[in-house]
DNA sequence: CTTATTGTTAACTGACTTGCCAATCACCCG
DNA sequence: CGGGTGATTGGCAAGTCAGTTAACAATAAG
């Protein structure tokens, strides 16, 4: 909105912009609609209509009827205008839960084709490997490959889009400098990178608990560990090398500084949730069992107060500097412990923290990182067709 | 940018706005400038400016000269098409220094006037206290009413603006409900209110070592108590109630929940460092004498040391969940402390955060609130008249 | 058949651009 | 030292582009 000058042509592109834009959020929309929505002129909203049908964005998907006069065109964003595709990388777990999951969906959002498998990393360059999935998403889809614009990738890392390069990832192969920028040459796309909470926290976002909220604190607790995500109005904070939210790492404070190396990894990571299950002799082979049978156990008070006042001391920090509207646990520990993790940690948050803040727990059942990533490359595609519509006007 | 939609009304309210926003950060422009940062022709400069100059927002300053053919005029926003005034309250320190420190400056960021006072809040009332130093501001600066369009408010405490209260403040009579759309009222003007700290990160980007920062955590150490201001790309992050970077109150972890109260004002509060300064014999009745003596005194290492440890422990968490790409240490106490205080920082910083950022120490000598909320307060008045012109032609 | 609604066509307006021109100043060459 | 040359400034006129208002034909509900 600041410093944007120009003539008529930048008008047209704007308005254009507009009306895709309303179209793209799903909308099914008559002139009418359209033109209470932008305020512009009858003739005007038919001439973009006309030019964004030209040119395959929108067509007419059905009918008015029931109201006086000629049945209204209702007219929506083409489905098929563009395509977005999500790959969700994760290390191979203990349980051998699949390395890599991969979806593909149109413009409306709509999934048209899904993909699991285990591809061991050790053995395969994720390059190859990638460019295999999306080939095979799109083969399931029947999509041709130059209408997949964006490819958008979930790893459990910090991506600094600056160097474009992943930090702190545990999958082989993926660290590599200057792996991304030839992902996007192999696949012909542009190729999105982001932290899996960070995806998790735009599905949140767009689909859970996280729609009305101004903003949200997203805790991710997994049985490989945790991370958390900061959504400010919208948008995710990232920080200056993608390492915002990399809070297992964060150094506890002792008292005397006899034991130092404390971190919050060693409180509420795997190893610990299952130490601590062993205390209260809550049964359990992975922390995800313990955390599980706690919570269908009446009987495991304690233990979930105990790994409630350990997410608190997590929280507390993260609410004392951010100040969050919402706090949302989410990941599969927090999902196995339910409403009763999230009233013991309500709880104990009301007495360690200063601020009161409302925590909720993710109402997504699916892959969360999964959808998130779809979720992202669906606006990075829908932000490209609007760019490009103001741009190659002008 | 994103949906907005209009007809040619609108693009010339948005060329003209990209002008005066052009002109405003203080730029002397001629056409040819404006030609440049706008891409418009000749002659719709020449209109807009033409407008602009008319409406009393733009003058002429001066006539290009030493290059071949007619000197152009040189453009800039005038100095006096409105004002903005800043007022820092605080407590009555026990050194017994002003409580009310206030400024008014032109548009061009010029201080026109500054007074400092002590009032005594508990006989006051604040509406009628600020009312005053406004009026006496505007009489120094010899300035009319109805230029003033915006009073700037800094206190110690968290505004919500949703609510337009101001929370755990000390200064008797503005935590009350009400008071500042009052003040607004009684004033005649709007009124933003901010944490001192917020405007001093304010300052710090405008004036200080955030200059080119893409944003940075502003820890703010004074006698009373500690702060934290979060500027991301140069807004700053307020929270969910005003109360992001209350960081005084973030509880620390004990191993033991033997003593479970510490929190971080314990750790590097004002009583905390004289009690710290005692235990190493460093000499000083107040944490700033303390601090002070200690940083010019070689002797004093291990005081340093230790302050900064406990330092580095707030900064850890910080760090770890928004990974700034600049730590600032500002603050009376921090600036007393130096290179010295920095270099230690730094180093146990190293020792204790993963990632690493840098630190540095303010750069700003003057009152850094005031400052800061004058550029709020005059950045206020900009957005005001963008807006305006933008608003009025539609 | 009346009436409300849809969408098109025609005339008009507002704003920006290109192209042309006069005026002015620096610089250089005679 | 003075006049020519050329770059630069800023104004004016004509043309273009996009959006608006107004009038109108067509269509479905009642």
């Amino acid at each position: 909105m600041p410093r944007l000058a120009g003539s008529s042509k930048l008008l047209r592109a704007m308005n254009e912009s507009a009306a895709l834009a309303h179209l793209l959020e799903p909308g099914m929309l008559t002139r009418a609609d359209l033109r209470r929505l932008t305020a512009l002129s009858t003739p005007t909203i038919s001439e973009v209509l006309r030019r964004l049908t030209d040119a395959g964005l929108v067509t007419v998907v059905g009918h008015n009827s029931g109201r006086p006069g000629p049945n209204a065109e209702i007219y929506a964003a083409n489905p098929d205008a563009a395509y977005a595709a999500a790959v969700s990388v994760r290390d191979i777990g203990a349980s051998g839960a699949p390395s890599v999951v991969g979806a593909l969906c149109d413009l409306t959002g709509a999934v048209r084709a899904r993909i699991e498998s285990r591809i061991d990393f050790l053995r395969t360059d994720p390059k190859t490997a990638l460019v295999e999935v999306v080939a095979e998403l799109r083969a399931k889809a029947g999509v041709p490959a130059e209408r997949v614009s964006h490819v958008q990738l979930g790893v459990a890392g910090s991506y600094d889009s600056g160097a474009e390069t992943i930090h702190h990832v545990d999958v082989p192969g993926f660290g590599r400098a200057g792996l991304v920028p030839e992902i996007a040459e192999a696949l012909g796309t542009h190729v999105g990178v982001d932290n899996d909470v960070n995806l998790a926290a735009v599905a949140e976002r767009r689909r859970g608990v996280g729609r009305q909220a101004d903003g949200f604190a997203l805790l991710w607790l997994s049985q490989e560990g945790l991370g958390l995500a900061i959504d400010i109005g919208g948008t995710l904070l990232r920080g200056a090398r993608g390492g915002a939210g990399e809070i297992g790492y964060m150094p506890l404070y002792a008292p005397d500084s006899t034991h130092r190396k404390v971190d919050l990894q060693d409180l509420v990571g795997g190893a610990a949730i299952l130490a601590l299950g062993q205390d209260h002799g809550v049964a359990g082979r992975t922390p995800l069992e313990v955390v599980l049978a706690a919570a269908a156990d009446p009987g495991a008070g304690e233990f979930i107060a105990q790994l409630a006042d350990r997410i608190a001391v997590g929280l507390a920090a993260v609410i004392a500097v951010l100040d969050p509207p919402l706090v949302v646990l989410a990941g599969p520990v927090a999902q196995a412990g339910g409403q009763t993790l999230l009233d013991a940690v309500t709880g104990a948050l009301h007495r360690a923290a200063p601020l009161e803040s409302t925590v909720a727990v993710t109402t997504i059942d699916d892959d969360a990182v999964l959808l998130g990533a779809l979720d992202a490359g669906l606006g990075a595609v829908r932000g490209a067709l609007i760019a490009a519509i103001r741009d190659n006007q002008a």
